[in-house]
DNA sequence: GCTTACGGTAAGTAATGACTTACGAAGAAT
DNA sequence: ATTCTTCGTAAGTCATTACTTACCGTAAGC
């Protein structure tokens, strides 16, 4: 569970949206897969890099697993961008000064 | 210039330490080839994906390009993923109160 | 009991993308 | 003027990965 896995599971175009889709309401693999246009195991396989990450939890619930979005793993990247976004202001305010 | 863009440019391991390394340090791309085992035409092709992101940006000066990050494409990101958390935190809420 | 629904995993394929070398254009230096 | 540095781009290669179908285990329904 680390920020790069984050990174690297949100830049897949299909797999944010899946997370998107988890992040508005909770399901089964099942209910997720009813709105994409891709097999149901590709969905599964999408969720479980998602698991890694940190960005979302399963539930069992019986037969079915109820996935559902945690803060974890976006925390983690939250932070990583925080501590870049210090760093950009830094060397950006440096630059200026220069050229003064 | 999207939060897609930044995400998938970011994603990669080495795009991703060069950014760092131009976030920490602006540089010609000899100067910041110096630090990494690839090739440097491999690092002029992830500065331009960095560039189209809105990550870093470049300064003609005579003969070479000096490439420093900008706040924006970073901003966009953040933007983004301050939406995402949203989302996450109100229905992390919401799946408390059904388990009670 | 048997069957049906749910979902993870294996294996194979096709597309994406990160790298290489080769080249060309544009400015600096001698 | 020509030589050298700087850097972007084209073309080709190799590894990664997103997808498919096939299969298996497990729990629910009849």
């Amino acid at each position: 569970m680390t920020y790069e896995e984050s990174l690297a599971a949100l830049a897949d175009p299909t797999r944010r949206q899946i997370y998107e889709h988890v992040t508005r309401s909770a399901g089964s693999v099942a209910d997720i897969s009813k709105g994409f246009p891709i097999s149901r195991p590709a969905v599964s396989q999408h969720l479980k890099v998602l698991s890694d990450a940190g960005l979302v939890a399963a539930k069992q619930q019986g037969n079915r697993r109820i996935y559902r979005a945690t803060p974890d793993g976006l925390a983690e990247l939250r932070q990583y961008l925080d501590r870049l976004w210090g760093d950009v202001l830094g060397e950006f305010a440096k630059s200026f000064e220069k050229e003064l």
